[in-house]
DNA sequence: GAATTCCCCTG
DNA sequence: CAGGTGATATTG
């Protein structure tokens, strides 16, 4: 527990890091307010402290509007307008599709105010900086895949490639052809970049329009080392039969996006640094979205270099360090939950069983993944596990299907969601680089043996890079 | 940028 | 409890 010393401190700097840890009461209104209340800071002879909101509206205290104490922990109304600004910048960029002022409806602030969010945190309007980001996808396809200008206008969501040459030119002084030949200038040809634009130059023009059997490929880099066969062992040890296939070099996955479904196949290439990413061209207008669920799968945007800095001061020896580590990671919370909740208490081995038999039960052959609507519907009656695991996995398969972006205070709602669950969806399926899953079995037999071997592990001193952490423990067990 | 809402303080 | 003040979030 805190001192009356430390809370007061804390509440004078409205540290985030207290946020929840206790709360203040305001004795001469009968409020009650986190320490982050933006509002006058209370002066200290006025105020006592809380340890829940609970124990404050006992008291008689009632919630301040202002912060929200009484709302749940980590819910978007907890969090801020900080979290608005970020779920702002995701849809802009994820759901090229929906107006500005949907996007503004779904965050439940009028558009105006969406407007002045962006202006204050990102400097840009919603309209510009969704703009920019469509340029920026553009420019990266121009350079690193065969599409054609065509093609990159649609995977970067543009209406015409008019649009994208008019935005293009604007944003950059260039048109997308010379972004292209750019790249011809200073490296190699590109059909040096995996060619699958040859097939399309024979075929008849008034075929362009129309959904293609061509593959689209793109080449996306990481930078560092890549610990493949690490990666590799990973993900085979998790293998779904039909929705995910592995070979010594690749990785193919069929993926859910919207109500689309296709398989996107990733092969490792070492010497370029690179994955190559291919699927079939019909879905180029999904391009973004393939781009960022692949990113995600693969961890491609890690930095090695200063992870391996981070978690060299924690203890571990730099042998133990893997300077090409990556987090496999899932691409839907969905996907995530289900493996978390079926891998409760059991071994890996277990639970990719569980999870293949549900998928089985479910899906038959079918190569994707098994839908919320599908669990929720079902009774589980095939399946070997305790009765409580099953309801668990029902509810939280109706929760998802009700509402997909459900926020995780809403998981640990559900009986039999908790925080392990959790933080084991936040490790593998969210940008969260930060996550921490001490209360893992092998992570708790994994500090125990380092604090027994004399060199306790300084955890904090991997912040924010505490997945990594997880990971690394993970390995050397 | 004004208007509104909300909170804290003092008498 | 009323009236005064300062500050933030939000809207039109």
């Amino acid at each position: 527990m805190l001192t009356i010393e430390q809370c007061q401190r804390a509440r004078m700097a409205r540290d985030p890091r207290f946020d929840g840890k206790f709360f203040v009461l305001v004795n001469t209104t009968g409020i009650f307010c986190r320490p982050i209340c933006k509002v006058r800071a209370p002066l200290e002879h006025n105020v006592d402290y809380a340890y829940s909101a609970i124990e404050a509206m006992h008291k008689g205290f009632r919630p301040c509007l202002r912060c929200r104490p009484d709302s749940a922990p980590q819910s978007f109304a907890w969090q801020g307008v900080e979290t608005t600004a970020k779920r702002a910048a995701k849809l802009l960029t994820e759901d090229v599709c929906s107006s500005v002022e949907s996007i503004a409806k779904r965050l439940g602030v009028s558009p105006r105010y969406l407007h002045k969010i962006m202006q204050t945190h990102f400097k840009i309007a919603p309209k510009q900086f969704r703009i920019f980001h469509q340029v920026l996808l553009a420019k990266r396809l121009l350079q690193s895949s065969s599409m054609s200008v065509e093609q990159v206008a649609q995977g970067a969501s543009f209406t015409s490639a008019r649009q994208l040459q008019h935005h293009m030119k604007t944003t950059t002084g260039l048109t997308p052809t010379q972004i292209r030949k750019g790249l011809n200038a200073t490296k190699h040809n590109s059909d040096k970049l995996i060619g699958s634009a040859s097939g399309k130059a024979n075929r008849k023009s008034n075929e362009t329009a129309a959904p293609s059997k061509d593959k689209i490929s793109l080449l996306l880099s990481y930078q560092g080392d890549y610990d493949w066969p690490l990666v590799r062992g990973f993900f085979e040890r998790r293998l779904i039969a039909n929705n995910e296939m592995i070979s010594d070099n690749s990785l193919s996955k069929t993926l859910s996006i919207g109500n689309q479904h296709l398989r996107v196949n990733m092969q490792h290439q070492p010497s370029k640094h690179a994955f190559n990413v291919s699927f079939d061209s019909q879905f180029v207008g999904l391009t973004g979205q393939i781009i960022s669920s692949v990113s995600k799968i693969l961890d491609l945007q890690a930095n090695p270099y200063v992870i391996f800095e981070a978690l060299k001061h924690t203890g571990l020896s730099p042998k133990q360090i893997n300077t090409g580590l990556r987090i496999p990671g899932i691409c839907t919370r969905f996907e995530a939950g289900v493996r978390a909740i079926l891998g409760q208490q059991v071994s890996v081995q277990a639970a990719i069983t569980q999870v293949n038999r549900l998928q089985q039960g479910l899906c038959g052959d079918s190569d994707r993944f098994v839908t919320p609507q599908l669990i929720a519907q079902s009774d589980l009656a095939f399946l070997k596990m305790p009765a409580a695991r099953k309801l668990a996995l029902i509810e939280f398969a109706s929760m998802m299907a009700e509402n997909e972006d459900a926020g995780f205070e809403q998981w640990l709602a559900i009986k039999g969601i908790g925080p392990w669950t959790v933080n084991y969806v936040r490790l593998r399926a969210s940008d969260d680089t930060d996550v921490w899953l001490n209360t893992d079995l092998i992570i708790k037999q994994q500090i125990a043996a380092f604090a027994q071997g004399g060199q306790a592990l300084n955890d904090a001193q991997a912040a924010p890079w505490r997945s990594y952490l997880t990971l690394t423990l993970w390995n050397l067990s």
